[in-house]
DNA sequence: TATTGTTATACTCTATAACTATA
DNA sequence: TATAGTTATAGAGTATAACAATA
């Protein structure tokens, strides 16, 4: 079924620039937004990944960086107010990154604030919408390398 | 047609989830294929947007960054013999970055190495490609920000 | 006077390596 | 011996400001 569109279906090399193309416009959205609350875009990507508390080298892994960087990016999260440390109960080796109430507000502020890509997706149908979250959902294991392996 | 489907229409904030980690996946990808051949993301993507020849002004709008950087970034594609600067043809000021026979050969390999994402593309069906890449399409202008206006 | 490209400077992100405190 | 977090260091990206050449 569905063949009979005139559509032809993209190449791999078309898929790459338009998939480059909306993740790069993506991104500028939320390092603006992120701007305007004075947090770096590493500085904001690490606040969303600490909505529940993460061991600073769990956050390490997340954010794709070394475990090095980590530290510094929590110390100015820490600074602001968005971001505390936590001893770990097990192992007094590992600090856990927990998000402040302050933290959890300014999050969604920049989140509210991403006035293009609410745009965007505003201007999508339901049926688009599905499409979209579906398609990333089949994608994103594949993409990320989780191919079977857990976490 | 589609209301059958026990499938939930996705809010604005869990696209936003899906389109970011799809967006971080692809970027990783396309970073690693760049550094197997000794290229910066910053690099890789600059070789990407002189396909065409290109001013070293609308350089840095393609690049989204200050016109300040694209000196070094095309320092380096230079001296690594992937793009060379011509003088403009008109006025003087203006040098035109053109990329090379070898920078259109990296190129193409680091685009035709990004494994993971090759491989989640060639596990769509036809019918997502055509989805993805017609979203993609409608919600870019929105998106980066040209409503109406040109280039 | 405005614009193009460059340089100088400073700040941030990033990885590597060495250090500490725990395990 | 290995691991979690930190520190020190160096390289690259980025923006701001100032500059030379040209328009």
């Amino acid at each position: 079924m569905g063949s009979t569109a005139t559509t032809t279906v993209p190449t791999n090399a078309e898929l790459m620039e338009a998939l480059a193309a909306v993740g790069a416009a993506y991104f500028q959205d939320f390092a603006a937004a992120a701007a305007r609350h004075g947090l770096s875009s590493s500085q904001a990507k690490a606040l969303g990944s600490v909505q529940e508390p993460v061991p600073m080298r769990a956050l390490a892994g997340r954010l794709g960086c070394d475990a090095s960087n980590v530290t510094g990016i929590v110390d100015r999260l820490e600074s602001l107010g968005l971001a505390h440390r936590e001893a770990a109960a097990g192992d007094r080796r590992v600090k856990i990154v927990v998000i402040t109430d302050e933290g959890r507000e300014i999050l969604n502020r920049i989140r509210g604030e991403m006035a293009r890509t609410h745009q965007a997706f505003e201007a999508m149908t339901d049926e688009q919408r599905v499409a979209l979250h579906s398609i990333c959902a089949q994608v994103l294991p594949v993409l990320a390398g989780r191919t079977g392996a857990a976490q």
